[in-house]
DNA sequence: CGTCATGTTAAGGA
DNA sequence: TTCCTTAACATGAC
């Protein structure tokens, strides 16, 4: 569930229902996705506390919550395979935390609990501009944060410190619509490519967030309803992000621009996907 | 059985 | 110093 759309439909969501609640107790069943600090540690600091907003910065949610003492912030990081949602508590081997609340549940679930829960804020002064709560990222930043680094402008896109947000799906995605090679390195953008690289962040994100307020969204993670949520290699996927997404998970299938084979390469362990014929290299240096 | 998966972080090496 | 690769983390799908 995790780049920048997804968690911003899911702050929204979470935030008109679970505004106003207080926490009256809560359960660790997964306790490595409590991190730094033990569970115990964390649920006696939050007992009795009140949720009052519910905000994103990246990738991360972030439950403020009162109390008469003061404030303090909640993180949630959903990972790649974390769930945050409300209702009734039915048993599940995925079920890293619960909140009861005195309106409702709160449940954490994560499959390979590489999400994370933490009353450490220290992770959101290392992110970089965020998209949308700063604004459309402009050529001059982006320039100025990734234009003289020699690593490749796929890795700068997702680099948290530079930009908040964007994950391996995003990072293809605008590098497509914004016609250049993954492989390029920060500092062979020319000025142009920052312009178009400024333009297709804004729109790519734009598109998947006016996706995802429009269409049926399933928090838990059903196959028959992911219209939105990308929930892996199962089931209804294939045919949902074939419909979704440019070149992200469409090695071989044809370029919905040019029609030419998209590829695949691997760059710090990570699938990119590319039209090899509208991602031209042009005789630019690759990282 | 092997490969891959939306993320982050650490280690070792060029 | 920078940035690469690999691995680790846990689990599931194919």
């Amino acid at each position: 569930m995790p780049e920048l759309p997804e968690v911003e439909i899911l702050s929204r969501h979470l935030d008109q229902q679970i505004r106003g609640w207080t926490i009256l107790s809560a359960q660790v069943l997964r306790p490595r996705v409590i991190r730094p600090e033990s569970s115990e540690h964390l649920i006696a600091r939050i007992l009795q506390w009140q949720i009052i907003k519910v905000a994103r910065r990246g990738k991360y949610l972030v439950l403020e919550l009162t109390q008469s003492q003061g404030k303090q912030d909640l993180i949630v990081h959903l990972g790649m395979t974390g769930r945050l949602f409300t209702g009734d508590f039915v048993p599940h081997p995925h079920t890293a935390m619960l909140w009861k609340c005195d309106q409702g549940s709160l449940i954490f679930r994560d499959a390979r609990t590489l999400g994370r829960v933490s009353l450490d804020t220290t992770c959101l002064d290392r992110l970089g501009q965020d998209p949308l709560r700063d604004g459309q990222p402009e050529a001059t930043y982006l320039r100025k944060v990734m234009g003289r680094s020699r690593a490749s402008i796929k890795s700068l896109l997702m680099d948290q410190s530079r930009l908040a947000g964007l994950g391996n799906i995003y990072a293809c995605e605008i590098l497509h619509r914004a016609g250049v090679h993954p492989a390029r390195r920060g500092d062979s953008l020319l000025n142009h490519e920052w312009e178009r690289l400024s333009k297709a962040i804004d729109e790519t994100l734009s598109q998947a967030l006016q996706h995802g307020s429009s269409c049926e969204l399933d928090w838990e993670g059903g196959l028959d309803r992911s219209k939105f949520f990308y929930f892996g290699s199962a089931g209804a996927r294939r045919s949902v992000s074939e419909e979704r997404f440019g070149v992200y998970d469409r090695e071989k299938a044809p370029c919905r621009q040019c029609g030419q084979a998209v590829e695949r390469i691997v760059q710090a362990g990570r699938s990119s996907y590319f039209c090899p014929n509208c991602q031209s290299l042009r005789g630019s240096i690759l990282a």
